[in-house]
DNA sequence: TAATATTTAAATCTTTAGATTGATAAAAAG
DNA sequence: CTTTTTATCAATCTAAAGATTTAAATATTA
């Protein structure tokens, strides 16, 4: 028996008119899709698609007017089940990187072959996410450069030096306490928070706890304290 | 003019004796790589990695003597461009990430077909990072989830209610500076900087810096602030 | 057990930090 | 061309933060 399908609905989103006729002829010829929609401005596509629903949305995130990363957060603030898949011109690590953490399904190249965007299209609309092999090998270097400062920075990391009272308060610290609200959840006297926290800047060579705290957080003290709540 | 190769030379490490038999029985059959050699241990591999420098690593992370994440995390501190490939028996989305995130170039799962493999250590020894398509699905998924919280708390940003000036201090915040640092690299009269990080206290509706700085991070301001060096 | 490290606390003092009010010039928005 | 926002600065005051010294009870470890 033939599976009967309602095609995926589509809205374009591209400033450029050209690639926009372009595209829409593309997936015309395809049954399985059909365009609802189309528009060159990101504020006029949110609105199309809080009307409409759309299920896919293929978005440039290289206009000019507004900031396409800012339209994929906006779009997936409305928790609509709007699926984002993002054009760009630039393969640009950094972009692919913050488009995929803002919730974007997917990222083709615009000097891609067109039968890579409909493969992208029909893997997002099937619920999974899709980067070309080119654009995921560059995904992943940028994810790992990004957390290679945690990994190799361990070697001295001065929050070692911390005894486990000292590091009680430090977590206080980055929760935003004062003296008087540390002192208060831990059932001591302010003076001896003070006293704590005098040798915690000592141990992290800082002068206030605003540096502390900075200090604590880029040399992976939170994600310390996560790995303990979980193991 | 054919090009003269040097082969990959690859350490496998597998607590399964019958598997490693098997992955170098296949591995040998491919003239461009050359099993320097093999071990059932994690421990002795990263003995072997220091005294042999092999290009490539084929580990089982599923291992009960020593945890195959751990031995990735060593391996990478060695820093010796010895690069990880992981072989797992499960698909896990957070074991995924947990690899990649501590530098394995690739993850692929022992019911895969072997040209899978192949194909995977062709991609790495050549510098690329690779995942087969399912598995980066699934891996882009965790990914995104382990980002939505941070996205979706963002419903009204009070920092979008900051003006460039104020942006401008509170950067200067979160870099640990006190009033006067502040005054001296923005060339105006300390005075002037109480009053902006006053508004800024007003605005993002917390009492003293360390919390103006925590908000900050917490909401994504270094990101932004990214955008604007970049672009 | 003896030596050492940790946790607790107080007293004192200096220095920032933060709140508040008021004011002016420039820039942006209407 | 007004009105509003922004950026600048000052003065004053209170509260909080930070530095320093001393000390004692409790754990830890050699």
């Amino acid at each position: 028996m033939r599976e009967f399908r309602k095609s995926v609905r589509v809205l374009l989103i591209d400033d450029n008119q050209d690639h926009l006729r372009g595209v829409k002829e593309l997936i015309t010829l395809e049954s399985s899709y059909e365009v609802i929609s189309t528009t060159t401005s990101a504020n006029l596509g949110i609105n199309l698609i809080k009307k409409y629903h759309p299920d896919l949305v293929l978005m440039d995130i290289n206009m000019p007017e507004k900031d396409g990363l800012q339209a994929i957060q906006e779009i997936e603030k409305l928790e609509l089940g709007t699926k984002v898949i993002a054009l760009s011109g630039y393969d640009d690590s950094d972009l692919i990187f913050r488009a995929m953490k803002l919730g974007a399904k997917g990222y083709i190249l615009k000097t891609m072959a067109s039968a890579q965007l409909i493969r992208a299209m029909d893997e997002v609309s099937q619920g999974k996410v899709y980067l070309p092999a080119v654009l995921s090998s560059r995904f992943f270097e940028y994810f790992q450069a990004s957390y290679k400062e945690e990994t190799s920075m361990s070697e001295e990391n001065l929050l070692n030096y911390l005894t486990a009272r000292e590091e009680e308060v430090l977590d206080l610290l980055t929760q935003g306490n004062n003296y008087k609200g540390i002192a208060s959840k831990l059932f001591i006297s302010e003076t001896t928070v003070k006293t704590h926290v005098n040798n915690i800047f000592q141990k992290l060579q800082v002068n206030d706890r605003t540096q502390a705290v900075l200090y604590a957080l880029n040399n992976g003290f939170s994600n310390k304290r996560r790995k303990v709540k979980i193991a």
